[in-house]
DNA sequence: TTGCTATTACGACAGTTGTCGTATATATTT
DNA sequence: AAATATATACGACAACTGTCGTAATAGCAA
């Protein structure tokens, strides 16, 4: 019964842990403390009921713990794309991407970079 | 206050009336029913919370109503992707493209779908 | 040793969501 | 008119989420 559909509280966790993997509470409240107003129980609560779910796992670490994240980046982000690819736009990865490049805060910037994946991957394709 | 955050049940709902507004209960419930083994007065309510929170209108009909999205679909599809690079790609829409091509469940079909899309919008803006 | 500080543990709470049961109202059929 | 069918209204509920307060624990400092 595998689930790995982490909140968004939880996501916030997640995205401070893949980049820098362990971290304590510590660490991870004062991230989150830069964008967000909240005390320090409630990022170690949600941390320790990710724990519970799976999650995340934790070793002691002196009179605290540290914590590492059970799944990878790549891996929860595939499942959380797929999952909204198919609330939101019925399955349709390139109506996802149509309406991306429609979309008025894609930049520039982004279009290019798209582009240049899109075609480095054709440029692979072809190779292999 | 707009806040157009439609939830998982809430965009069932929404993506069936996008396809033929206005809709009854009735109308909605049948279809919703296809996939998902659901009660006739769940679907009702959560329309009716749906108009209470405005993202429904609705006009009497006979001895039923008719209710309307208020939103369309491109509105609201834009504001949960925003939303969802955000939250899940740190705001990075290259990167959420990315890992959609990489990704296994995404066909060659729709992978050259895509690539067809930046194509034309390419050659759309050297005409412009 | 005694007190301060950092950390965890735990319980409580309000808001939201999805779910449904029951009651009520209205129309249709017999 | 009475029974049936259709639809809405409304309240209740459990699960989940994010939030925090308070208590307990353990290490360090004076």
């Amino acid at each position: 019964m595998e689930k790995i559909t982490p909140t968004a509280a939880e996501l916030d966790v997640l995205n401070i842990l893949w980049k820098k993997d362990p971290s304590t509470v510590k660490d991870i409240h004062e991230m989150i403390c830069k964008t967000k107003n909240v005390g320090y129980t409630t990022t170690l609560k949600i941390m320790q009921k990710m724990t519970t779910k799976g999650l995340l796992r934790r070793e002691p670490n002196g009179k605290s713990h540290l914590y590492f994240s059970n799944y990878e980046k790549k891996e929860t982000r595939d499942r959380l794309l797929n999952r909204f690819v198919d609330s939101t736009f019925g399955g349709s990865a390139s109506s996802l991407v149509m309406q991306l490049l429609g979309n008025k805060t894609t930049s520039k910037e982004e279009f290019d970079e798209i582009k240049e994946i899109i075609n480095q991957m054709e440029n692979e394709s072809i190779k292999s």
